[in-house]
DNA sequence: CATGAATGAGGATTCATTCAT
DNA sequence: GATGAATGAATCCTCATTCAT
């Protein structure tokens, strides 16, 4: 799908929108009046609303893909290296897209299966299919244990990004950091995050110590 | 706050429905019907569909305060027995409360500062107080590592398992348990994140291999 | 079904204004605003405007059923009288209910099959079925013609009163009736169709002059 | 007025859209879809959507205009032959031209004085003139009665024809014809409605039997 | 000459809430 | 104390038409 500056606009501020207000709690009117168009343009263009959200989807979803597919073949890192990037590229890509993952969230949280439901199931089965190609190089190399719950290590890895990502103004105000900047902040929880995740993830993968 | 039979029922469906259809994806009508009693009545027990909602939270909310306050003065218990108990205690609870637990999620994802966003608010500021005097109960007795990132560990603690609950329908596709009971799946579930969380915590916060 | 008084008036308004404007050509907010209440009673009381549709039908349509029952085991009147009683009581009917009547002409216009649709076909079904044994009535006692095409017969007997209803202005100029009072033409054309509809049956019907 | 090829596209597709749909039905975008012109050609060469139903109107009705003219001169025939030439050639437009025909007969259940309105009755008022002097010609030769009803002739003869049309789908249904072809029923139909309409108007016109 | 983009007006319906009973 | 009836506001969407290109 090609879409114009205009449509562009309406979908960035139908993401915002969507993801602070939530699909329902978000007007075709809202939308417009920020994106500084006719009520009617949304229609007209995505066709309805469920539609609209639907091209927020798609328009933003290949944005958290992850880009790992090259990393497997890599033989320059080591497996723990490439979970390391790994996690950061979770961790990045979370941050920077929070509001397109806090949709996801949302949208998981609804029991209707909707194009956009399935889409979030497509897209999470292959990121998974990637760590797992990873994980298991990392134990045919002997590097990685051998018993990994990766469904597990993966629900805590995106499990944990997701609740600091949730909680941010609660981690704000526990860290006395509630007037930092988005910017700071988010620099600071995602060197947290990184931490954090690798001590974890070397800890469920491998046998050092 | 003292309910009657009929406020309860109401309260009950309220937080299922509003689980899993949002706040603005459920109408009072909804609520009134599967309450089987009449549309005026939320407004006339409960003032508004927000102070509905405040009443669930406020009535739902005590099921979700840990009960860890007298484990603290336990003598029996090692604190990594503590912390073990805290963790099948968290799990047990997001399991089932899930309804809640969705609603709380939910919640947080809004940025709008509503009465109940505060209760949350105080909820986790309470349940990371208690966390927090374990830990350091632990690190006083020099079983637990000193430098521990309390807010991060505590993300991974309820991330993962809201991953888990969220995330249920791609974990039954993906290990092919479809058609597994709830309760069943209920009971998988928490086994696993209990194995899981207790080794990743047992690496946080012991020196033990 | 039982309507208070709102309903019943709002259905009365709304066959008058679905008979002269059509379905779609009637907005329900002229459909309120002639009956004097709020827009949101239509869907309040009738569901939908396609629901307020059916309940005009449902509740007008047996003013059109014709009271042919009883007439046909009367064994005072001779069957050509019988026929004629049927004609001034399908004459009567029709000019009585003319916006009935035009609802009639114009559902069954549109080739879509609604529920209203289907209640027409029935109302025809059953009418085209009490003439069937007149006129079989009156072939078993020899005074009328063996070979009767009832559906044509039929054709006529309708189309011949639903064409001078929808030609009445036409009628009005051609015969410099303009001025004249909708109650005193409606008696002229009921007479005049009498005579002319009598005469047409006689002649299909028996072998006198 | 003449159209050129895109122009008599539309008035065909917005001549059949409006006869099943009416008028308020349709949709400009239905019609310029099916023409599979820009919605805006409509307006661009018709001026608006009522000046488009003008435009069919006008560019459709001469095909409804009766070719009864030089029937009068004629010397050769008599005039019940003449009627019953009359009567063929009504049956046959009004078949041919069903489409054209049910917009007349929707437009005529409206009480809306159009243009398109003051047309249909300039086209009636010219049907019947010509009638009127085949009658009177027979009159005057004396083989037709004196005291003759023209207008209630007329009502049954295009209210006949007109209710065979209406009540196609219930015909087809009573006599068991549900799958036959549009082509074969209509010309059974006009057989049927021929030979009835031609009894019909011997026992009016003549003193045979 | 023709059209894609755009829009204001109006469509039906649902909403949470109120109020008289 | 409880509720059926009622409603104004807001919902999304479709409409016929206009206008710049």
């Amino acid at each position: 799908m090609e879409y114009n500056d205009k449509q562009t606009a309406i979908i960035d501020i139908a993401e915002r929108l969507f993801s602070v207000s939530g699909f329902d709690g978000t007007s075709v009117r809202d939308i417009a009046n920020e994106a500084g168009v006719n009520v009617a343009m949304i229609s007209y263009y995505f066709g309805s609303k469920e539609k609209l959200m639907e091209a927020v989807f798609e328009h933003k979803s290949n944005k958290m893909r992850l880009k790992v597919e090259n990393l497997i073949q890599d033989t320059e890192m080591t497996p723990i290296q490439k979970i390391y990037l790994l996690i950061d590229e979770y961790v990045e890509k979370f941050l920077d897209q929070k509001n397109f993952h806090m949709i996801m969230m949302r949208e998981q949280l609804t029991d209707k299966r909707t194009p956009v439901s399935e889409l979030i199931l497509e897209l999470k089965r292959r990121n998974l299919e990637s760590v797992r190609m990873l994980i298991h190089d990392g134990q045919k190399k002997g590097v990685f244990k051998k018993n990994i719950d990766i469904s597990m290590m993966m629900g805590t890895l995106i499990g944990t990004v997701s609740q600091m990502v949730l909680s941010q103004p609660f981690y704000r105000k526990v860290h006395g950091m509630e007037e930092l900047g988005e910017q700071e902040f988010r620099s600071h929880i995602r060197k947290k995050l990184s931490i954090h995740l690798k001590k974890l993830f070397k800890a469920l993968l491998t046998n050092e110590a």
